[in-house]
Order: structure tokens, then C-alpha cells, then sequence
DNA sequence: TCCTACGATAGACAGAGTCTAAGTCAAGAA
DNA sequence: TTCTTGACTTAGACTCTGTCTATCGTAGGA
């Protein structure tokens, strides 16, 4: 069984075998997928599996944080299985693809106190935006 | 007219009644409006504008670039009309509310050539995610 | 093996945004 | 000023993404 389907069960999740293939299609497969993605390839095997189960385990797993979800331009969010390690975005404008960058040279980003309004701050998320290779 | 106005009649695009009316909802109140809000306003000034128009609006002025479309946790994008300054975002995961913020430590960020994947980068985003005073 | 609470399902529903076809009108030409 | 024309606007249907509800199914403990 995959380090994320373990690390699931330690913490009590139910397994039932429509948790088990959306955890794999993400676990497995590493890009980033829509919801609708995910739906499709987790149908491919196993092929009753809702919509709504789908939405609800993704729900789930961001909850737990084992995956992040990333806005893009386009309609749908994606999701991002690599949770675990700081990363940022680069986002193609026309398709919407998404590549994880680990950028040598960035310092940690930080507000002063100053400049946060009042927000209690839980994340930074950087985000390049232009075209990837294939849009170009 | 406004400043904005003045740059879009300079830029050949045709003034209408509906345009102006947008423009100056955005323009006025420089606050980060979802369309709907857009339409709401400009619907005061304007009773018969229409969704459509509003939405056809708010995409030629992102394409002109001067507004920007920012992406919250929430369902609708938000229009801000700051374009010409570089600024960050503070954003309410909660409620949506959007903050602009104009960091004084923060470096300029870049990826190395090494670490964009053949992306043609245009714009580097950065959104403080977190709550608002109001949420906490 | 049986129970039961938790999870899955279908499908209706809602919100955001897009598209289309027909009508309207801004702005340049005469 | 009037005409012309192509760009703009409109209503409303449509699509896509995501949520909710009521009902059914089943994982896992007793």
C-alpha cells in the first residue's frame, strides 16, 4: 500500500474501496488534476464511483492536508498531491497546466505586522503565470 | 472623465454608455468587486445593463490590462482595478475579502532560467491566505 | 454473523460564467 | 445632418463546477 493510503489509515480513515482509488489516481499519478480528472480516471477503475464522492474525498484529503488545492485562471481548481513540500506554481494562461517549482534562490516571503491588517496569515502562495512550452 | 476612461477612449476603444458606466464603477470605487457586484452597481446607474455586457467588459479590460482578476478560495473571481502598481494580496479564506498590500521587504522574486520548465513567464502572483480581522 | 454509524449514490439544485442570434447604436463618411 | 456599417448589447438558454439531500450500502467492531 502507497505512503499516502498508509499514512490515511493511521489516522483512522475509513477505507472503502472509492477512498482507496481516488487516493491512488492522486497518490499514483502526481500532476495536477480537476476534480473531473480525478473522477474520470478513479471511473476507469472502478466504474460506479459518483461525482459527489469524488468532491467529498477531495474535501476530505485537503482537509487532512495530504493535498492542496490551487486556483488557476481557468474554471476548475486542480489538486495538488505534493503537500508535504513547500513548492510554488508556475501556471500556463492558456491551459491552465500546472508545474511545481522548488525555487533555489527565494527567501521565505513574510508580512510585517505593520502590513497585515489584521489577518491572521496561514499561507503564502506564489504563483507564476504565463505560457508553458506547448502555448507558446 | 477619469484618468481610465481617458486611456481607454485613447486606446480606440468605443465608448458606450454600458463601458463607461463599468469603468467608472470599477474606477471609483477601488474596491475588489465580483462581476456580479460590477453589475449590481453599474445596474443602479444603469438599470437595462446587462450580464453579459458586464462580463464582456471585465474581460477586454483584464486583456487591456487594466484590471486585474484575482482568484480567492470562494467561487467568484474579483476585479482589482490597481494594475498599474505592483502589489500583493491578502486574502480571507473565509469571507473572500481581498486586501491589497504593498510590502516594503519583500525582493523582487525570479526564477533562474534553470527552473521554468520552457514558461514564458509574464507575472508573478503572490496571495497571503488567512483570515480577516472580521473571520478571526 | 450481526449491527450500526459512517460513507456512497443518484440526481436535483445553485452559482458563475459563456454563447448565440437578433436588435441597437457610436462614430466615421458623405 | 443623415446615412452606413460593423462593433456592441441584450435576453435567455446553456455549460461547467460544485453542493446538498434522501436513501441505500457496507466496513469494521462486538
Amino acid at each position: 500500500m502507497s505512503d499516502l493510503l498508509e499514512r490515511l489509515r493511521g489516522r483512522g480513515w475509513r477505507m472503502t474501496a472509492q477512498r482507496r482509488v481516488v487516493a491512488e489516481v492522486l497518490d499514483g499519478d502526481h500532476v495536477h488534476l480537476t476534480a473531473d480528472e480525478v473522477h474520470a480516471r478513479a471511473a476507469a477503475r472502478l466504474p460506479e464511483i459518483s461525482r459527489a464522492t469524488v468532491y467529498n474525498t477531495l474535501g476530505e484529503l485537503v482537509t487532512l492536508g495530504e493535498v492542496i488545492e490551487v486556483a488557476t485562471d481557468g474554471r476548475a481548481k486542480r489538486y495538488d498531491p505534493n503537500a508535504h513540500h513547500a513548492h510554488q506554481h508556475l501556471v500556463c494562461s492558456n491551459c491552465g497546466t500546472i508545474r511545481d517549482v522548488h525555487p533555489s534562490g527565494n527567501p521565505m516571503l513574510d508580512l510585517p505586522d505593520g502590513e497585515r491588517f489584521g489577518f491572521a496569515i496561514a499561507d503564502v502562495e506564489v504563483t507564476y503565470r504565463g505560457l508553458c512550452p506547448d502555448c507558446r
